[in-house]
DNA sequence: TGCGAATGTGAGTAATTGCTCACATTTTTC
DNA sequence: GAAAAATGTGAGCAATTACTCACATTCGCA
């Protein structure tokens, strides 16, 4: 009884390493040209320039390069939120970093984040990608605190929720400047904080 | 070259039209226990009591099905948003019960909500779903002027997206209480709005 | 009661999908 | 440079899917 086929666990060339980003990326371009429904094994090798056989190599499944590309989002996401984080003392003007992070994050590729989204609704969370998620909901509650001290996890989801919800809607009617959305999204969130030191004028 | 099979446009008995509601409530419930992925249409047929071949004599194919059930819930928040709308003069109230609706809509069965809205994108809106999505739009917009006389179609779709985001990740979080939910859409809402006569206290 | 129309049936089909495996090619190692 | 390890290939399989069709059953109505 022997395994004729074990799939690599690490790629130990370069050579292998860039095979599977291109499978992460085709992944990514797919979501991005033809939607969910387009993404299928053999297209996401086909786009990759590599055969099927390759991408079952190094991913078990079609849902592990789904939460590859999920992982690799999620951690630039993270990275852009903390930069946010350490930005100067202005409370005000942490969240307009965090809304400019989350509006990068959105709306560099919006057809590509909303079709992610979908088939992420799906996909059961492993460990790694509850704890970005985990840490995500961290930075921004630290952010948020500093306008609102009662900010829990709830209200960093909420505010999640708000910026995707905007930028989606946005990029689903067709709007291409990102100022007049990111003047909107801010609105949005500093009126659902609704900060004692922020009045209308 | 005789036509085999004509299906059914419409239903002339009252049986028919129970089993055209019954098919279309099946695919409502089967979103709601076991998401988008589960909604096959011999599942659909299966969960309404009917067979395969009954189901195809009423919808041309499966994508009918989800539209009538999304005529079926859009047409139902339009009635309760006009509802909204023809309440009393006070425009804070005028908000709220739109709120109320929109809650009301997308609370009572979130799960089946939430995967609508997956499987919806998926689908080309026909006449009357433009007609029905219009509608819903403008009812909202003459309550939202009310509060913001600047509001335009953008405004509406924004306090859409950002009900149903907060709803739905409320609902994910494994949320039940209303109350709560209600006072965060309301307060993310006006705070959107940014009304004049809006203060912090 | 009987007849045509309306409604209901479900095994079967063609197409698609995720995935495997026996094998070829390239790189590393000695 | 040769063996071994790593990487790459793609035809094809098993399962699933949307959908069809030849036929059975029930209803409306004389």
């Amino acid at each position: 009884m022997s395994k004729p086929h074990q799939p690599r666990k690490h790629a130990r060339q370069a050579r292998a390493r860039a095979t599977q980003e291109a499978i992460v990326e085709a992944a990514a371009r797919i979501l991005e040209a033809d939607g969910a429904s387009a993404l299928t094994t053999n297209r996401i090798a086909e786009r990759a320039g590599v055969s099927i056989g390759s991408l079952y190599q190094y991913f078990p499944d079609k849902r592990s390069v789904i939460a590859q590309l999920l992982r690799r989002e999620r951690a630039a996401l993270l990275d852009d939120v903390r930069a946010a984080s350490d930005g100067g003392g202005d409370p005000f003007a942490a969240v307009g970093a965090l809304v400019d992070a989350a509006l990068r994050h959105q709306f560099a590729r919006p057809a590509m984040a909303m079709e992610l989204e979908r088939v992420e609704t799906g996909l059961a969370m492993d460990n790694e990608e509850i704890a970005l998620a985990a840490a995500i909901e961290t930075a921004i509650g630290n952010i948020l605190r500093r306008l609102d001290p009662q900010a829990d996890a709830a209200t960093a989801r909420d505010v999640v929720a708000i910026c995707r919800a905007i930028v989606n809607t946005a990029a689903l009617a067709g709007e291409t400047d990102p100022t007049r959305i990111r003047e909107r999204v801010l609105r949005a969130v500093i009126g659902y904080l609704r900060p004692p030191a922020f009045s209308i004028p």
